[in-house]
DNA sequence: CAATTAACCTACTAAATCTATAGGATAAAA
DNA sequence: TTTTATCCTATAGATTTAGTAGGTTAATTG
């Protein structure tokens, strides 16, 4: 299950991607368009900030924008900027790999065998597409 | 990510689908083959039984096995008794429905419209893929 | 019958994660 | 210098996860 996180995050991102100009959009202007929390999206978008994809404005006229063109933001950069990884399981990831403890060889795991076309197919749905395809 | 609980039912199932015979198989086989806590398999097991998908036996010789034929098993039922939806948000599951607070139109939802595709992609390959297909 | 075996059942708990909220600091504009 | 809006840290309540403890029931075996 997608956190609230990754889905308000999300719904933002898509926000800013529909605006035709690139102006700094305000925090609270986001949060009573899409219902969020806005003391949530605060931090939900300093976060997005932090990592790279969004610059911000201080003050009046200030805000939040996209740093990219939107379809130049594929949706994998995004579910790993909010959700991290995009697999099931930490040992099929491919940015966020993790050892399975209790897994001698995971090419006998039957869990992993599975979970892997999982990935596989999710992630070239999240490649494909890309903010500019949510926003319309 | 997959719960723990859902990694260890699947990893026993395919255990026992992949018993020649269908004899009752103990616990502690299956958790010392798997590498599981025995307690805490022992309270999947158990739920898979009460859920329908596994038959028990007590006392000397007793054991879990199979009610089916691995092969009629497919992974979206196994998915669904042990983890609950498939879907990454409950406004696109198709067995554990759930409107969004925040959402006043689900067709207008960028996250709804992504999830869709996602919930489609995984759905055919659990579908497709049966307890028999992870025994080899 | 009695001992053994192994599933059954209830309850509890420690730790982690999620979903925020509080309250002030900083920077830009008017 | 007042206003505006982001920036930052800390915290807290609720929920979920990943088990553990300890005893009960039912089936087999000697």
């Amino acid at each position: 299950m997608l956190s609230k996180k990754t889905k308000y995050g999300i719904k933002a991102l898509v926000y800013l991607a529909k605006q035709e100009k690139r102006l700094p959009i305000q925090i609270s202007t986001i949060s009573q368009a899409e219902n969020i929390s806005q003391k949530f999206l605060e931090s939900i978008l300093l976060t997005l900030k932090k990592k790279g994809i969004l610059g911000s404005k201080k003050g009046k006229g200030g805000g939040y924008y996209l740093l990219k063109d939107p379809k130049e933001v594929p949706m994998t950069n995004v579910m790993r900027l909010l959700e991290g990884p995009i697999a099931m399981v930490p040992c099929v990831s491919l940015n966020f790999y993790e050892k399975c403890d209790d897994c001698p060889d995971e090419n006998a795991c039957a869990v992993h065998k599975i979970m892997i076309k999982v990935r596989d197919n999710t992630l070239e749905i999240f490649r494909n597409t890309s903010l500019a395809d949510l926003s319309f």
